[in-house]
DNA sequence: GCAAAAGTGTTGGCCCTACACCCATGC
DNA sequence: GCATGGGTGTAGGGCCAACACTTTTGC
């Protein structure tokens, strides 16, 4: 191996909200240069010389859709020759979560560039963007049935519910809501407020909870763990 | 980000591998160039242009260690500017398992450049090698757990002392040995062959099983989910 | 009053853990 | 015969899944 290296190294980001509504969505972006020019894509770009790998991701997303996400973990580099069809790039994989009103926000201005799509409808993407798509899914299936992550998807308060339709919206399977309610109470790392929820038609008001996460990490210090 | 990006993009490789004499090891070499020459490092290299990255992790092993391995899987990318201190380098880090009779070969030829290492007994490593290794010993832990790796760490058959020891070894803890096989035969994959373990030493000899891969596949199509 | 969503308890079965004695072999 | 490691079963408890009716609200 004489010949110098050639290879680019860039950042992608698979970044999931969620409401009840709209479900568990995906945010990409539409490419404005070539290849795959007016092709829907995921946020990403080449990493800074001097930049460490997060730092890349977000500043690729404020620059691409302006948001700013606060949860984020690597998931996987993929780097086939061929995957991008004029250099080698090696793409160093992310996911994030971003809350509700950053979720809405970007759902109602549906610029031309920027867009959530539901999980289920994803369109047709450049490059190997299903697969880490897919990647990041299954990844966010098996991590939330182990740890915490799914208040990351949601308002700081919310009703029951909400996380109940959370988790079905992300296993994509029924869950029952007494014994969900019963696992998710008694890991005790969740409060109740006093606070009703706001309606919007018809139905009874449920109680707010809020997610602690102090008490969390001291429970898991002190060895209890999360499962679904 | 006008100016290029100078960026290298390296693989390195967490080879484990197991004999109930020697525990639970890592395979590691001796560096012949700066910086931290003559120190102990993870095998690995440069990516090559046209290379996958498999290719390139299953190149360095053959060229720095002269071993293949029959198990690999990427475990996490390391980028943070400064943990190379001459370039910036991107290191794609990948775990592999290999069988016993690789790791007893080399144990015995001691090379000054290859050597095994037990887990627990770790030299001082070159840049962020350290850190590695934790990593992918914290992912074979709970890999273990819930696929059914560790047969590649085993002979083709093996008393079944063997993989409960292995067990033991990876997760670092003790293991009820009634309970462990009650577990590992309800799963139905491991076959009893009529052949005895050849001993060494005394004790009564256990009969040899063999891990059924192809029975895995089917079990798992059906849904079955294996955890210890 | 009716439609919509929230709140709530019990039971049966399964699985998991804890635990100890006898057997085959080498020396 | 003794030391070493292999082989095996049961009982109790905890956890989990299955399951339906009542309450509060909007309209």
């Amino acid at each position: 191996m004489t010949t110098s290296q050639d290879i680019k190294v860039a950042v992608d980001a698979v970044v999931f909200g969620y409401t009840s509504k709209e479900g568990l969505s995906v945010l990409l972006i539409k490419r404005d240069i070539q290849p795959f020019k007016n092709g829907w894509a995921l946020p990403g770009g080449l990493v800074g010389n001097q930049e460490s790998l997060e730092d890349a991701v977000q500043r690729e997303l404020k620059e691409e859709t302006g948001i700013s996400i606060n949860y984020l973990e690597q998931l996987y580099s993929f780097g086939k020759p061929g995957r991008d069809p004029r250099n080698r790039v090696i793409s160093i994989t992310y996911y994030g979560l971003v809350k509700p009103d950053v979720f809405e926000i970007h759902a109602d201005t549906d610029a031309a560039e920027v867009a959530w799509f539901n999980i289920k409808k994803i369109p047709p993407l450049a490059f190997d963007h299903q697969s880490i798509i897919i990647a990041a899914h299954d990844r966010l299936k098996s991590k939330i049935l182990y740890q915490p992550v799914g208040f990351e998807l949601l308002e700081e308060r919310f009703p029951f519910s909400e996380l109940e339709k959370l988790y079905m919206a992300v296993l994509d399977r029924d869950i029952d809501r007494r014994n969900f309610k019963k696992k998710i109470v008694k890991f005790g790392f969740l409060e109740e407020t006093t606070e009703k929820q706001v309606l919007e038609g018809a139905g009874r008001p449920g109680n707010l909870f809020r997610f602690n996460q102090e008490k969390y990490f001291q429970l898991q210090k002190q060895g209890i763990n999360f499962e679904i």
